[in-house]
RNA sequence: GCAGGGAUAGUGAAGCGGUCAAACACGGCAGACUGUAAAUCUGCUGGCAUAUGCCUUCGGGGGUUCGAAUCCCUCUCCCUGCA
């Protein structure tokens, strides 16, 4: 079969919102929709029985953890990474690019993914200053945050690597640029971008035909939009790969929020209409979702809902809440009376607490499972509403609730 | 009974004349987390005041000293030897 089915069955009048299928070898993928994060090859605290239950429709994995654990050639062996984690689902592999930012220029300027915490003294940058990754035309130089060794990333070897690990859809290499990065860096790591993404295309297509002759399934390449902030580098970026034979576009760099009703619009009204856009990295947040499938984004995947739930904080349609509050104690109530996840259904905010508080892995593992129910089934409603035309209303209901405080 | 040692904030534990409202750890209270170097990180944690500040603390009582958690006396309780 061909690596990626494509339909659009429902659109929103006046909006670039779609509904449709995205079908690929392992199965279909009913859009919009939320995939689900499993960078290591696992969903951390999650069974694949767990992710099925609450309704994950694929899986999201890193090609960067993955190469230097257990190694590509380990997850090819296994029978790829389905068969290695037991997931019979479709599986996304990100190229690594994110890791050229995340341990590269994102330490050295003291900032992290999220580009508000720009004061130097938070989260990541604490961590470690050392950057561990430099970038030229030819590749990315990393050195392992595991054990320090060093290795190389080009788009070929990013290809070859995905191809090894055996998901559905793969993301070309790219590298993006912090919404504080100078417009002269923005448009070299832009058309450095660019420039890979042909290499990631040519060394695809070599290794599909291997897969053909092989009499195996062929896989997907979506290319990658960067741009950061700027209108006209985001609208050639996605001109430019928009014109070449991608499955599909993945939309990079996008850190806050309200760059989606901007910068996701530019990119979504560029890129060609009839293949599937994926908003990496983006979509905790029931603004995110809405707004971005508002905007013409089919899959989201967010590593929020279960780092969140590992830390304690849980959604309900009235907003966030620390479970490990003081409130919580003696709070017998399930985290949200309306949520139809396993967590939901059996056990009371009181006893999550109290896991939290005990350090119980179980906590993390209920906790999870309702933050991704959440905002797998939100997701699941947006689409709903799309087909139903009722949207809008969803929306506003939404924020009215989720952000009345 | 005799001889030593010890009692420090919620807990453990530093400090042994001024720079001590008292290190540090845990606990407690809150916050952050968006292609996962994240089961992580940050702040606060005697009382009052937004802040330089003021007030009450280092087993009880009494002294010495300009000044005591730190030195002396005494009481109480604990521990270790010897009876």
């Amino acid at each position: 079969m061909k690596a990626l089915d494509f339909v659009i069955s429902d659109r929103l009048p006046g909006t670039l919102a779609r509904a449709g299928e995205i079908t690929t070898a392992h199965g279909t993928i009913r859009t919009p929709a939320f995939i689900v994060g499993g960078t290591k090859a696992t969903v951390k605290a999650l069974t694949p029985a767990h992710i099925e239950e609450l309704g994950g429709q694929a899986v999201l994995a890193n090609t960067y953890h993955l190469m230097l654990q257990p190694g590509a050639a380990t997850i090819q062996q296994a029978g790829g990474l389905g068969a290695f984690m037991h997931w019979s689902k479709p599986t996304f592999t990100d190229s690594g690019g994110f890791q050229v930012f995340s341990l590269g220029m994102a330490y050295k300027k003291g900032i992290d993914a999220t580009s508000h915490s720009t004061k130097g003294d938070s989260t990541l940058a604490t961590h470690n200053a050392q950057q561990l990754a430099t970038v030229t035309d030819e590749g990315v130089t990393f050195r392992s945050h595991l054990d320090g060794s060093t290795h190389h990333l080009t788009p070929e070897r990013s290809m070859e690597l995905q191809h090894a690990i055996g998901a559905d859809i793969h993301m070309a290499f790219d590298e993006l640029t912090s919404p504080l990065a100078a417009p002269d860096y923005v448009r070299r790591a832009m058309d450095r971008t660019h420039a890979w993404a042909e290499r990631c295309l040519t060394r695809h297509a070599e290794l599909n035909t291997e897969h053909v002759k092989d009499g195996q399934n062929e896989q997907a390449l979506y290319g990658v939009v960067q741009g950061a902030r700027d209108e006209s580098m985001r609208r050639e970026s996605a001109q430019f790969l928009g014109s070449r034979e991608f499955d599909g576009f993945g939309i990079g760099g996008v850190f806050e929020p309200d760059e989606i009703s901007s910068v996701v619009r530019w990119v979504t009204e560029t890129l060609p209409d009839d293949k599937p856009r994926h908003l990496l990295g983006m979509g905790a947040q029931p603004a995110d979702l809405f707004l971005g499938v508002e905007y013409g984004i089919d899959t989201f995947d967010c590593v929020a809902p279960t780092r969140q739930a590992r830390n304690a904080a849980v959604y309900t349609p009235d907003g966030r809440i620390n479970i490990l509050n003081a409130k919580f104690k003696v709070d017998f109530s399930p985290i949200s009376s309306e949520c139809g996840c396993y967590t939901c259904q059996n056990f009371t905010k009181a006893y999550l607490h109290h896991l939290f508080k005990a350090d119980e892995m179980l906590g993390a593992t209920l906790a999870s499972i309702h933050n991704e129910y959440f905002v797998v089934h939100l997701v699941d409603a947006i689409r709903d509403s799309l087909i139903h035309g009722t949207f809008f209303e969803l929306k506003a209901q939404w924020f009215e609730r989720y952000y009345k405080t």
